[in-house]
DNA sequence: CAGTGGTCTAGACCACGTT
DNA sequence: ACGTGGTCTAGACCACTGC
C-alpha cells in the first residue's frame, strides 16, 4: 500500500478512535508533513481520501477540522459494492436459492445495457436471497459470458461478487444504479412471502470492472420493511 | 477557476464532442502536459475529476481510455444537488404550494438529526411540489435557524436551494440520503393524487453546508410512477 | 525491455479567513 | 499582516502491461 494510502488509514483511525473529536482541528498540513516525514503533497492525497469519505472538512485559510457530523454511522455508506453475501457477512446468516439458471442469447434491451452484441450468449440467473431464513431479496441477473466465464449453478448458490473477485481475479470498478417503487408482483409474493398491496423497492443495476466492462445488469426487489439504501454525496466540483 | 480544472473541462467536452471515442485511448499524461504547457501532476489531478465522473478508466502500464460505457446519460446523476427546482430549471414548469410554514422547537429525533440542542428553534416547512402542473412530490423540511434565517413563506414557495446559494452565499458540501418503498398515507392519497394501494418512493436526507454544519433534514415522497433515483458509486479506494 | 500510469519530493506562489 | 489550505513545477523513481 502506498504511502499516502497508509496514512489516510491512520489518520482515519485516529479518528474514528476519538483522538480528534468533531469539530477538533487535526495539525495543519505542513505539520503532518514533518511528523509522517514525508512532503505536503503526499499530506494531501491522503486528506483527499478523507474528504471523499466526509471524514474531514477543510477550510481554505482556516484548518482542517474533523467533520462536525462525523459518525461512525456512515460506515454503511460504501459497502454496498461486495453484494448481499459480503454485506452481511458476519452478521447474518445469507442463503441462496437459485430458481433459475440459463445461458441463452441477450434480448435488444440487455445487450444495449450490457454494451454487448445481441450475439454473445449471456447467463440469465434468478435467485431468492434469504437473511436468517426471511425472504430478503429477489434478484434477476444477467451476465455476458464474455466477461464472466466458467459461472456454474453452484458458484450462484454462494456468492457471484466473491466468485469474480477471488477465483476471477478480476476488479469490480464501479455501479450505476436506479432505485424505484413498485408494485408486488406474483413472484414477489410468491417468494418474499410479502402481501399484494406491499410495496416493493426495486433496484436495477449495471456493475463494471475496473477496465470499463459491464460485467452485470441487474433487479433486484426488496420488500420494502427488510431494506432500504444509503447513499452519501459530495456536491459536483465543476 | 484552476489550471486543472480547466483542463477538466476542456477534455471533457472532447469527449462529450465524440473527439476521443469511447475505448479510444487518450494521449499519455506527458503529451498532454506538453499540449497544455503544464507539469504531469496537474494533469493528473485533471484526470482525476474525469475518472471521478466514470468519464476515463485508467490502465496502469497500459494507458488512459475514454470509459467504453461512456453515455451522455450519466450526466443526470450528479444533478441531485440543487433541488427539485433547479433539477428540473428549463426542462418542466415546477410550482410549489406551501402547506404548512411554522416556527418552533425541534423533538429529539430532529435535533439528533441536525446535529443541535432541542433549544435551537427550527423551521418546520411542508411543500407539494408540482410539475406541469402534476402532483410529483410532498416533502416536509426542517432546517435549524442557527445555520438558515431570514426564511420567509415567500421563499419556500420558490426554491429554499437557490436561496441559500445565492442569498445567504452559502455553499452546500453534501448529503446523506436514505432511500425506501412506503406504503400511501392518507397525505399522500390526498395530494399526490395516488391510490391507496399505490406505492411511494421515500428519500430522507440530512444535507450539509462545505462547514459541515446540516441545514436540512428531510422526508421527501414521490408517486412511484413519477420517480427513481439514480445514483454512481466507485469502488472504495482502501 | 520499452512504454505507460502511479507515487513522491522540495520548494514556490496563490487564495482565502482571521485578527 | 499572518497563517492556513490550494495549486503548480521539474524531475525522479516505482509498478504494471505488453511486446
Amino acid at each position: 500500500m502506498s504511502l499516502y494510502q497508509e496514512i489516510a488509514k491512520h489518520l482515519r483511525q485516529k479518528i474514528e478512535d476519538g483522538n480528534y473529536q468533531p469539530g477538533e482541528a487535526l495539525p495543519r498540513q505542513a505539520d503532518l508533513a514533518s511528523e509522517y516525514n514525508t512532503s505536503r503533497v503526499t499530506i494531501q492525497k491522503a486528506l483527499d481520501m478523507l474528504f471523499n469519505d466526509n471524514l474531514i472538512i477543510r477550510k481554505q485559510g482556516s484548518g482542517t477540522f474533523v467533520s462536525p457530523t462525523y459518525s461512525s454511522a456512515l460506515d454503511i455508506i460504501s459497502s454496498q459494492y461486495g453484494g448481499t453475501t459480503q454485506l452481511f457477512s458476519g452478521k447474518a446468516d445469507v442463503s441462496t436459492k437459485v430458481l433459475h439458471f440459463e445461458i441463452r442469447l441477450p434480448t435488444n434491451e440487455e445487450s444495449k445495457q450490457l454494451n454487448i452484441s445481441t450475439t454473445v450468449p449471456v447467463y440469465d440467473i434468478y435467485r431468492l436471497r434469504k437473511l436468517d431464513q426471511e425472504p430478503y431479496e429477489l434478484t434477476k441477473s444477467i451476465m455476458p459470458l464474455s466477461v464472466i466465464s466458467n459461472l456454474t449453478q453452484e458458484v450462484a448458490e454462494h456468492s457471484i461478487f466473491s466468485f469474480i473477485q477471488n477465483d476471477l481475479k478480476m476488479a469490480i470498478g464501479s455501479a450505476v444504479r436506479r432505485i424505484s417503487a413498485d408494485k408486488a408482483t406474483d413472484d414477489d409474493i410468491k417468494y418474499l412471502d410479502c402481501l399484494k398491496e406491499d410495496p416493493i423497492l426495486q433496484i436495477t443495476q449495471t456493475v463494471s470492472l475496473k477496465d470499463g466492462r459491464i460485467f452485470e445488469y441487474s433487479h433486484t426487489r426488496h420488500r420494502y420493511d427488510k431494506g432500504s439504501i444509503v447513499v452519501f454525496n459530495k456536491v459536483p466540483l465543476s
